[in-house]
DNA sequence: CTCCTTTTGGCAAACGTTGTCAAGAACCAA
DNA sequence: TTGGTTCTTGACAACGTTTGCCAAAAGGAG
């Protein structure tokens, strides 16, 4: 016992030692730096711009070879506590940032996910990303963004960024890219896809159950005794679109209610063209006691149409919407929708393409909807 | 010109050998692949990524030297024609993708800028980040983005991993970070802030002119008779929300309109915050007869803190918010507010980074807002 | 045919890191 | 002292590029 109280103190003693010469000798590396960042002066910025720290650097600085540096970095290998210490100090004192370049390259993976979407800003799948941002967080990977906005084109380059900077698996999410290209894509990478269902990649696809959703909100206005619900499509033959106005057919047929061509109209995920599909039914005299939009921003012009005729919602026509925005909490009623959970979904497509990483099995992965009821419906008239 | 014709048939021809040969070898190459392939099998997904094509793999395949083959693609040698054309059938047969990582290492900087955001999900940030996106498009650097989660110890964390990538600059949207720190920054890489403005540091800030905003707003407020014009803050302190409150003041002491501390109350730029403002005004039963929120998400919650009291808007109660988002134009009514091009700013933070990357002058970078009239604001009964 | 110039393409050395291998050092037993 | 074992550390070769330098080869002039 008192050896070890000994040992302890004899450590602390070396430990002190070992931060005074540090200390000194930064002291010294200042002065002799301090001049010749001087003499750089105003120069451009890019010339300004100093050199980063390397391994290296640490090494010669803490007296020791770069292989140990990496040792203790990467904890692989049994060092003295002291030498742990000494170069621990430097590290900090120098403010050393491992080059992830380098390790990329000598390790053969970068330790980063692409995350392909169609429109960094776009409400819907910003909360994705953001989950898939989550997903990542302490894993040891991470994801980098890039956008193609919306063009197929684009989509093309975007992902050839992505490949040239070697990530180790990719997340598509949505994507106009068709599925041969994807198909294609998962035999060479490690590929995941959210909101999105490829036939064969079934495994690596987290998604809603769309038809359910369009199920669900359907039911929810024949069960306040709506027969005259119209539908507001998303982009031309989209799936996701699809299949909810599938939901939408079921549950119409269920309820006895004969589908009526007219009540469909198209639109195309955008705000504007749920303004303008109310102005079409409104225009044409369809009647209807409630609207079914494909999602909440077609919900959100259509309101904007329905406000613009004095028409009153919910009393005189109910409104329902598909995904949840967050804001759609505000809307004028607050609008009764179908919750996509898409936080989640996107965290799931980390969880998953880190298991599909590491060889482990992956995590359940079809979502299901929920239903939000808030104001904007009501028992029809 | 026999002989010019002589000359592509030759060609041509030699063209068609090399073809054959290559075909002849890839097949080789991929009976060799196969049998190891195959064995692999089912095992990890990792294993069955396949090996990436390098500089090396096309010229072996094209049978130059990968010098060569680098000069082609960075386009600083002359080279035959044919050898060139060799090459690029090469590259696109084996699909190469330059290795960045190799790449960056080598040549010392990564031809990538790091964009750090506060919130990845808010429709604030998003219109610039795309901005920021647009503005880097065909600029041969690549933005990546990285967001800490309103978190301060987050942000950090986010910029070590921006740095470990040795981003050639970086953009900070926002941010929670204090100004000696980005000073600090400031001095080791290139540093371009947008929505924000650190004193010292005014030429690398991208920024709005909040207390014209402020004024404009209260003043199209006062000029429609109001006298009672509540304002709703921002966060604790906030520079935006401070500024924009100043212009508040300033326009109401040239109506000549006393300023009443009881008509100000603290919000969080979150719709709650608004909500909940609305609800501390009318339960004081304070009078007020417009509002001004310090930004859209804030009037939003205070559009349905209304609407849940029977109070129109803008027959009882004018309403104005700042920023301009997207979706309030489809807000019940559609709201009256103070335009941030947003999307402008991210683009022109990108193109100063730019320029400072090249040593160019960096272009105009103080952008003035727009009062947009819409229909939440109407004359004082 | 030689000499000179121009064109073309190979060689080798980096860049910062990691991992293998082996060299010392310290210890113990004989 | 020697031989063996364990522990700590350093040397060195990659990883995929880029680039300066140099050597062939080709063409032209004398």
């Amino acid at each position: 016992m008192e050896l070890y109280i000994l040992w302890c103190l004899l450590c602390g003693f070396f430990r002190a030692c070992i931060r005074m010469v540090c200390l000194s000798e930064s002291q010294l590396l200042c002065g002799e730096l301090e001049p010749s960042n001087r003499e750089v002066g105003c120069e451009s910025y890019v010339e300004r711009t100093k050199h980063a720290m390397t391994l290296t650097d640490v090494a010669r600085a803490a007296g020791v070879s770069p292989s140990t540096v990496s040792r203790i970095l990467s904890g692989t290998a049994r060092v003295t506590p002291e030498t742990r210490q000494r170069v621990m100090v430097e590290i900090k004192r120098l403010n050393y940032q491992p080059n992830v370049l380098a390790q990329g390259l000598k390790r053969g993976h970068s330790r980063t996910v692409g995350v392909l979407t169609q429109e960094l800003n776009s409400p819907f799948f910003n909360e994705t990303v953001q989950g898939i941002e989550y997903g990542f967080e302490d894993s040891g990977y991470d994801p980098i963004f890039s956008g193609g906005h919306s063009r197929k084109s684009e989509e093309r380059r975007a992902l050839d960024v992505l490949r040239s900077r070697r990530v180790d698996a990719l997340i598509v999410v949505g994507s106009f890219l068709p599925d041969a290209l994807l198909l294609e894509l998962a035999k060479e990478t490690i590929l995941v896809m959210v909101g999105r269902r490829v036939s064969g990649l079934e495994a690596q696809c987290v998604f809603l159950d769309n038809v359910q959703g369009g199920l669900d909100a359907t039911t929810h206005l024949t069960t306040l005794g709506h027969r005259r619900i119209a539908f507001v499509t998303g982009n031309n033959n989209h799936p996701d679109s699809a299949e909810r106005f599938q939901g939408y057919c079921t549950a119409l047929s269920t309820a006895g209610i004969p589908f009526d061509p007219q009540l469909v109209v198209a639109g195309d995920f955008g705000e504007q063209s749920g303004l303008m599909a109310v102005d079409a039914l409104l225009s044409q005299g369809v009647r209807f006691t409630a609207l079914f939009a494909a999602n909440d921003q077609m919900a959100c012009g259509a309101r904007l149409a329905l406000y613009r005729r004095g028409i009153r919602v919910p009393d005189d026509i109910s409104l329902i919407g598909f995904d949840d925005l967050k804001h759609v909490l505000y809307a004028i009623p607050p609008l009764t929708t179908v919750r996509q959970p898409m936080l989640e979904m996107g965290q799931c497509a980390a969880r998953l393409a880190l298991n599909l990483l590491e060889g482990k099995s992956p995590p359940e992965h079809t979502f299901s909807p929920t239903l939000v009821v808030r104001e904007s419906t009501a028992m029809a008239r």
